[in-house]
DNA sequence: ACATTAAGTGATT
DNA sequence: AATCACTTAATGT
């Protein structure tokens, strides 16, 4: 066995042997291929064609989206134990990547052809689990992302409501309760509270009871 | 001092 | 981001 097979057998066995079944760790073995990537190594990019699929064995991967300006945004980290099964579909379908991923931590990874990781779907049961749950679990934390973005596109609207709201009033301080405000802009009042203290902390505004200070 | 209402928090979905 | 279930703080009587 050549040097690089023994080191992906031991990898492989260290992380994998409790979920993966006998027979499939002899596959990987046998048609992947160990690799390690610093940090900083682009793994792949938007629009590159996908040819195998990574197990994460160490490290953190990043995966991005890219928009017309170039802005960035991370929809999620791959960490060990992790697999990427969104760009498992990208290879079913011959498609182009529509991520880019950045290596973020020297990672360790086992990559899998991805011919390979078709055919042992119907083979190993193990394998539709692993995969199944990795779908699952990148959809969780995808959802999670645009959580957070809609989040930060309420916190704009809201400083905005309140700067707003001053120039007509022609006075820096508002009186106003958080409930008025959550039901001027359709959202509840916990979570105006909130917005409304993450301004406080950013100097912004200064919050007293039923009124609000514009800082400048 | 006590009740009422506003605001803050952590956990969950 | 919404909701729940509390907790804590400010105010009125």
């Amino acid at each position: 066995m050549s040097p690089e097979k023994s080191i992906l057998k031991k990898k492989l066995i260290e992380n994998y042997a409790t979920i993966f079944e006998k027979e499939l760790i002899n596959e990987i073995i046998e048609v992947g291929s160990f690799q390690s990537l610093k940090s900083g190594e682009q793994l792949i990019d938007i629009g590159d064609e996908m040819t195998h699929i990574p197990l994460i064995v160490d490290g953190v991967i990043k995966i991005i989206r890219e928009d017309e300006n170039g802005e960035e945004i991370a929809l999620y980290f791959l960490e060990k134990g992790d697999t990427c099964a969104i760009s498992f579909v990208n290879c079913i379908n011959r498609t182009k990547s529509m991520f880019r991923g950045v290596v973020t931590r020297d990672t360790e990874g086992i990559f899998i052809p991805v011919n390979k990781v078709d055919i042992w779907l119907q083979k190993y049961e193990s394998w539709r689990r692993f995969i199944i749950d990795s779908y699952h679990f990148r959809l969780i934390e995808m959802v999670e992302s645009i959580d957070r973005l809609a989040f930060l596109n309420v916190e704009k609207r809201l400083y905005k409501y309140l700067i707003d709201k001053s120039k007509i009033m022609k006075d820096k301080t508002l009186i106003i309760t958080h409930q008025e405000i959550a039901e001027d802009n359709h959202t509840s009042r916990v979570v105006v509270s909130r917005l409304l203290k993450r301004l406080e902390n950013d100097g912004q505004i200064t919050i007293r009871r039923n009124r609000i200070i514009i800082e400048n």
